[in-house]
DNA sequence: TAGCCTGTAACCACGCTGTGAAAAATGGCC
DNA sequence: GGCCATTTTTCACAGCGTGGTTACAGGCTA
């Protein structure tokens, strides 16, 4: 949020040389990094590039074109996408919109407009997203620090790998709140959760365990049965009094009878 | 949080009487809300408005137009912005994008479209956002928190399961007005209750329980008998020592009348 | 009083999560 | 390039929470 904001990145698919010439002169200019694909890369490659937005000309794939436009979407929700496209019509814009893509423009079109959509596209993103604001966060005796990429409790480095990281990172500055899996993984991993995927419970484990280790008498992680996990410095365990079981006896029963596990 | 949606609504600056009726048109017949408007209003109008987009034609409002622009975007971040104009040229719809707007369509253009770029605006803005998308809910001494999937009486949490949690949520959004079973179930559940289906009954049993033993001064959920639940925080039944039994007309007596606050 | 509606408790099946370990991928080092 | 250590991902399985059903008892309406 300070004045230091990294340069805009983007991908550029398109394979005419004229208008990517043109367009990639006035990125230089205001300071823009750019990376231009003559054709569809998987979008895990997209990921690792770090850009901001996509600028793809879904023509120039062919029929796959709308099959890449829809993938790269639902994969990449953070990713901006624009289409760009010579002569396209009312519903063929409109069938690129509702794939997911955030803006269209017509070719031609000049160069400034589309880094002006551009930015809008991304601003959005960058105003409100969970973006790489590198402030420290501290709960309790937890201090993160970005910078560092490392995480202390009373003052010791809790050790932890960089997804372990990432993940107290996000769940910590989210303190209090319910996340979903889905949203932690499209967080964390970059890109979209597949279905069945449990990488996220593994890593919740790991942390619980580093964190219990260091402070045995706090619970930091809570199970959202159905959602999801939230992150809170609590109590572990007090005990609560009373439970108010009106019988006594009967839950004794039923605990009797629950321990039907056959071997 | 469940299937349920809202409907889209957007809030339209414009004139143009012919364009924005086959707009609203379209957006009737695609369920959206929209509120018609044929000069600027405050911004705050807006947020009490509650809705997801300004459709905003800047030339109408003259020379005041980018200013306006630039006062709303600024002052409402969350608030899509899509701008519409008569053959605006490339540098105007720059400045439009570079003073807060999302998008911009040039007029005459096809409603469709309008709606599509709208939704996406939107769609981005929801994707992002750390869905605080429902408000907390407080009635005496209970409150609920949707981000936290939560809810409280005097800070102790109730510890609730998924569907416990949305029925409360729904029936204490709701404070004082009576829910049938097949909207309290097609809200809850997402989808038509079957015929003789009783897990209304036993949920709203569960929430009672949990609800009495952290405060058994209150009932908070009252029964209508043949039709549904009503929330609302009453003192429960004294139980004065006089009285071998309940007088069942006054019982009656209170479910109907003593309403408190219908909001 | 008869009949339907609701309160209540117990039961069971399913899916979700915790957990350990193996397999695969990554990255550093020689 | 090949090897080793670390990290990440996948997999299998056990345990249990949760949600939905059912049955019975009690209450309300007509």
């Amino acid at each position: 949020m300070s004045d230091a904001r990294p340069p805009m990145r983007v991908a550029i698919i398109d394979n005419d040389s004229g208008f990517v010439r043109v367009l990639t002169n006035r990125m230089d200019s205001a300071g823009w990094q750019h990376r231009v694909l003559s054709s569809a890369v998987p979008p895990q490659e997209l990921v690792a590039m770090k850009v901001h937005a996509l600028l793809v000309d879904v023509s120039i794939l062919g029929n796959e074109g709308w099959g890449y436009l829809e993938k790269v979407c639902s994969l990449l929700p953070d990713l901006g996408v624009l289409v760009t496209m010579n002569g396209a019509t009312v519903s063929q814009r409109v069938k690129g919109l509702r794939l997911g893509a955030d803006d269209w423009v017509n070719k031609p079109c000049h160069p400034e407009e589309v880094m002006a959509r551009t930015e809008a596209v991304v601003r959005r993103r960058r105003r409100v997203g969970s973006g790489a604001d590198d402030a420290p966060v501290m709960v309790g005796e937890l201090e993160i620090r970005p910078d560092q990429f490392q995480a202390f409790i009373s003052g010791q480095s809790l050790d932890l790998t960089r997804r372990e990281f990432e993940l107290l990172y996000l769940l910590a500055s989210n303190d209090g709140t319910v996340l979903e899996r889905d949203r932690i993984y499209q967080s964390v991993w970059g890109y979209a959760m597949a279905h069945g995927d449990r990488s996220v419970d593994v890593f919740i484990r790991k942390l619980r365990q580093k964190l219990e280790r260091r402070s045995p008498a706090f619970a930091y992680i809570h199970t959202h049965f159905g959602v999801g996990y939230r992150f809170a410095v609590e109590t572990s365990v007090p005990d609560l009094p009373g439970p108010d079981k009106e019988d006594p006896g009967r839950e004794a029963e039923r605990d009797a009878e629950a321990t039907s596990a056959p071997a």
